[in-house]
DNA sequence: CGCACATCCTGTGTGC
DNA sequence: TGCACACAGGATGTGC
């Protein structure tokens, strides 16, 4: 789920199904789930909390409740899982959260993903740090500049940097710089102002298809292997290598940036 | 401040 | 088949 359009489609999901339910006792059966906290201080702040709403900040997942907030980071392989009773017999979950009706589970066997309990969200660094959101109105063209544009650094790793824009991962980065049809190795700072228009434009159209792929169908929160299927049919260059690219047919180059893999068309991507 | 790198974990795929 | 190693949709902290 990692980046902000899996993570919406999640709090969409999930929306239904939590909202106005109140959790009756939480159990922490991996303390790694719950880190640095312990699963005390989990059990006893959300005890008796009504969820009052499901939202999402970058790549975030927020349950506001009566007091306090519960903030789940799914790092690579983290995942909700929802069920009418019990887990079945077997079912891996690292917390999990006995609700008046229903329980839901957060499970990562990575173990890299958290859940964690915090008084207020201005309280919780990492999302205090965050940039503006890449889904949010003040995501505009300008203000899209402004954060990126004097820097140094190409673009790539820019568009991942959270604390400048929020919610951009591995994937869509890759994606986006394809569709504006710019270099991942540009440097920020080297891009013009028609640059900026077309890159723009392209995280936009990208992430509000992404948000419609990984809505079609919905996560399926009963399914332990369920994953976001309907991305096969969105991505154009991500794991491509090699491949001929869907524009002009060269093919396409894989480069590592910040250690991470960048996919793009040499050809076509200036 | 920027940058390169290690770290938190574990599973899967690949090449020898 | 066994084994070593690269790699994975992320964020943070360290040392230079």
């Amino acid at each position: 789920m990692p980046e902000a359009p899996e993570v919406e489609a999640v709090a969409r999901a999930l929306r239904p199904l939590v909202e106005g339910r109140t959790i009756r006792s939480a159990r922490v059966l991996h303390s790694a789930g719950v880190r640095p906290q312990t699963s005390a201080t989990i059990a006893r702040n959300v005890r008796g909390q009504r969820i009052e709403n499901v939202s999402r900040r970058g790549k975030y997942l927020l349950l506001d409740l009566a007091s306090g907030v519960l903030v789940a980071h799914f790092k690579f392989d983290g995942q909700l899982l929802f069920f009418d009773d019990a887990p079945p017999r077997g079912t891996h979950v690292d917390v999990l959260l006995k609700l008046d009706r229903g329980t839901l589970g957060f499970v990562d066997q990575r173990h890299l993903g958290t859940m964690t309990w915090h008084l207020n969200a201005d309280a919780v660094p990492a999302l205090r740090k965050l940039g503006v959101d890449v889904m949010s109105r003040e995501f505009t063209s300008a203000a899209f500049a402004k954060r990126i544009g004097e820097s140094k650094k190409p673009i790539k790793p820019l568009l991942m940097e959270q604390s400048r824009i929020a919610g951009i991962g591995n994937i869509y980065s890759s994606e986006i710089l394809w569709h504006a049809q710019i270099d991942p190795r540009r440097r920020g700072d080297r891009l013009a102002v028609d640059d900026w228009r077309r890159l723009h434009n392209a995280v936009v159209k990208v992430i509000q298809r992404a948000v419609e792929c990984c809505s079609n169908p919905p996560p399926n929160f009963r399914d332990t292997e369920w994953w976001f299927t309907g991305l096969d049919k969105l991505l154009r260059v991500y794991q491509r290598e090699g491949e001929p690219c869907r524009r002009c047919g060269n093919a396409i180059r894989r480069i590592q940036q910040d250690g991470r893999s960048s996919y793009f068309c040499v050809h076509c991507q200036t």
